[in-house]
DNA sequence: TATTTATCGATATAATTATATCGTTATAAA
DNA sequence: TTTATAACGATATAATTATATCGATAAATA
């Protein structure tokens, strides 16, 4: 597989390909990258690039074949290879985020949860303190990481994933984590996506 | 106020901005574009112009008065104006996002849960029959949906929130959705996320 | 008081991302 | 068998977004 020099943003768009093909299959052997782009409300160029990073199977008259292209998208994604995880902050975020199963579609499975509050931990519900973290994360072999913190706790905890060996961060708190430049952070702002829908309503409503 | 032309990327770093602010308010009476864009790893000039579409009191040499920045902000984001809103789903996901306290600090009041599955329903809980949802929405004013159903009902719960007079739909379903011009829709793709995140591992360990 | 400095706002350039165009090819219809 | 068409990939253009540059200005220092 090469994995290079791929958009973040075609990156983004990619679940959503794989998503609708999922339930075309039965409709579609054959698909285009027009009828996607008309499905998704994108343009078809734009699919047939994204897709071109995947595969490279398109015949013209054609298209794809549905099924191949499924199986490509999921093997890209990693959607076929489990990764291991851990939470970090086992408040409401966190353990929701523990406690939904949708996840495992993606190949994400979340392992354990980790606080710094004694009150909260409780192994039995898989949420442990967080002195334990490097030498499970290391154990484990852990590269991934979730922060579901308050943003002032964001950055320290930040650095203890990256300490014990976590590779890629999965950051809910509505703070900028300074990293190492190996190291990726996908910010999860919930902050920013409020902050989008509150300004379209003043808009429309002014 | 004036909502116009300000661009999404700048929307979405307008709540870092603000959070970095609320963080130094001790600190710094004034503050300068320089500063935040270092502590925020950004580009000092694009703080600068994101700066000014929410506001228009920074000096040279000076910078801005902390206090101000951060009272324009938030008026800007709307975290002074509650918005009420429901959700769609009363899943893992959508209980959670419920029972999140954390928005209310963003405006953000979750008054409802819908769905239309009759063992979820539970009234002392805020979880109505998806029946309710046309009339709630119109009694309360509801303008903002949250939705947190499986890809494959997406679609009609959008339009079902359409009819009922929302005007801006938060999205956690992996689809893309349809809408009229006016609506806006903010994805909150879980799936995007993880693919990033995916894609950066399988680079990485390769 | 003159000079230096930090910073602003405005404008210009660069980089990224999205869209349009064009030649080619596989299938279907005439 | 020829012609038409849908769709591909490649390349070119347009739009958006980010970054760099520059003159102006408020405060600090010489």
């Amino acid at each position: 597989m090469f994995h290079l020099n791929i958009s973040k943003s075609t990156l983004q768009r990619l679940p959503l390909y794989l998503n609708y093909l999922k339930s075309v299959r039965d409709k579609y052997v054959n698909i285009s990258a027009t009828i996607i782009a008309d499905a998704l409300k994108l343009n078809d160029v734009q699919v047939r690039k994204d897709l071109a990073s995947v595969s490279s199977s398109g015949k013209p008259k054609v298209g794809y074949v549905t099924e191949d292209l499924i199986k490509e998208l999921e093997d890209f994604l990693g959607y076929n290879t489990v990764n291991n995880a851990i939470i970090v902050g086992a408040g409401k975020l966190g353990k929701a985020l523990m406690g939904y199963s949708g996840f495992k579609e993606y190949g994400l499975n979340i392992l354990m949860a980790f606080d710094s509050d004694p009150k909260v931990i409780d192994e039995a519900e898989r949420i442990m303190p967080i002195e334990k973290l490097p030498e499970f994360c290391r154990k484990m072999n852990i590269k991934i990481g979730i922060i579901t913190v308050p943003a002032q706790n964001a950055q320290e905890v930040c650095d203890l994933l990256v300490e014990s060996g976590v590779l890629a961060i999965w950051n809910f708190a509505p703070v900028h984590l300074r990293v190492p430049e190996d190291i990726l952070v996908q910010n999860e702002n919930m902050a920013a996506a409020l902050a989008v829908l509150s300004n379209h309503l003043a808009e429309k409503l002014k």
